[in-house]
DNA sequence: AAGTTCTCACCTAGGTGTAAAGTT
DNA sequence: AACTTTACACCTAGGTGAGAACTT
């Protein structure tokens, strides 16, 4: 299901921000892992997402320049900690402070809409770390800590002075199936099958186990 | 050594291009393919050159942003036959028509002076193909020609009617020692053994000869 | 005979979870 | 006890020239 803008951008201009649309790609995948509670691993030389954040983009400006870039909203205050006993997740605690805030652009920009809509836009080279000092411009996460993805799609405006306008010259965009807990190691046993299961780099660790085929969803 | 521009860029402008200086990276190894007549492979889907096109840049206005792209002009017309027997490269008739001239985009452009400045600037994403037909944007050669590759450097101008100015921003570099003859399959027995010798990709065809390792120079 | 295409074993480069070891 | 780090085997993805097969 497409989904429209967070912040309504509508103004007088040729080409705005309020008409663009933005649909998740793998989103049974992305529900599958949701409703387990998905974790993502974080290292300290980063490691990708898996599901890779991809999205198929409609409703810009062929001709206009946009930047498209992802950042992470802490969901809560909380930290948590997984109870195997009860397959679940627990409030540890407050939260710890938060890391330095950074965002991932896409490599790609600034590119024209007609760039970004002929294709699957994928942000598959974002990395996550849990190391403070990270200086490769991962995105910063603390371990135990719940974090929604957000993709921000931004115009580039031509126009001197385009600063006085920036407000009206973004959308942000938020999947709540891609909602995820950070971890250095899988808690739920669940999501590390279904990991194996789906990503192509771990095919070493599948089995001919038919429930690691379950995600196909046939 | 550092290569001054063939054309001349002064002007008056704060950021112009005449101040460019660029500098072939891996001389050494260029040279020793250069000497022996240099090959580069062409194949339907696409070859990477070896060595890699690769310069260090100076004298670029760091603020201002440029584009760099590379294309590849016919050395003479003719057309080069291998001669086995004296190891040699003899003309063996007029060279054909000329494929489709294209070039080749440096994949960051456009980026900033500083950017391309503090990092070796590799265009190792560059394929040659003879394929005359090809849609992968990949550069049309014609095999048992000679080619010499050029660098060209745009200084992308913010002010509007640009155009008017175009032809004083750019500038292009041309090593001699970058020529070569496009073929399908190695001729001169040296230059196959000299990239196995130097490019990793070949790790697999070495042998314990000791002439293997010549290239280092030491 | 000369040049091109194709498949292949062998690499580089780097993305996986595992299990043991380390840390607090 | 809870969490993090590290080395590792096993993958994906794709860049090599060899050599056989094919084309003209």
């Amino acid at each position: 299901m497409p989904c429209a803008p967070d912040v309504d951008g509508t103004c007088g201009k040729a080409a705005n921000v309020a008409s663009v649309r933005v649909q998740l790609e793998m989103h049974s995948l992305w529900e599958q892992f949701n409703h387990l509670g998905n974790e993502m691993i974080v290292t300290k030389s980063g490691r990708r997402m898996f599901p890779t954040f991809q999205v198929h983009i409609s409703g810009m400006d062929p001709e206009s320049e946009y930047v498209l870039l992802l950042d992470f909203v802490p969901v809560d205050d909380k930290r948590y900690r997984y109870a195997f006993h009860s397959s679940s997740w627990l409030v540890a605690g407050r939260g710890d402070a938060s890391p330095p805030g950074r965002v991932h652009f896409h490599p790609d920009s600034p590119a024209r809409g007609s760039q970004w809509m002929k294709q699957t836009v994928s942000f598959d080279r974002l990395k996550l770390t849990n190391n403070l000092l990270d200086d490769n411009g991962h995105i910063i996460l603390n371990s135990m800590h719940c974090y929604q993805p957000r993709l921000h799609v931004v115009l580039v405006d031509p126009r001197r002075d385009s600063h006085i306008y920036a407000q009206r010259n973004f959308c942000t965009f938020s999947f709540p199936e891609t909602r995820f807990i950070a971890v250095t190691a899988y808690q739920n046993h669940r999501i590390t099958r279904l990991k194996i299961a789906s990503n192509p780099f771990a095919k070493g660790f599948r089995t001919a186990d038919p429930d690691d085929c379950s995600y196909l969803g046939r």
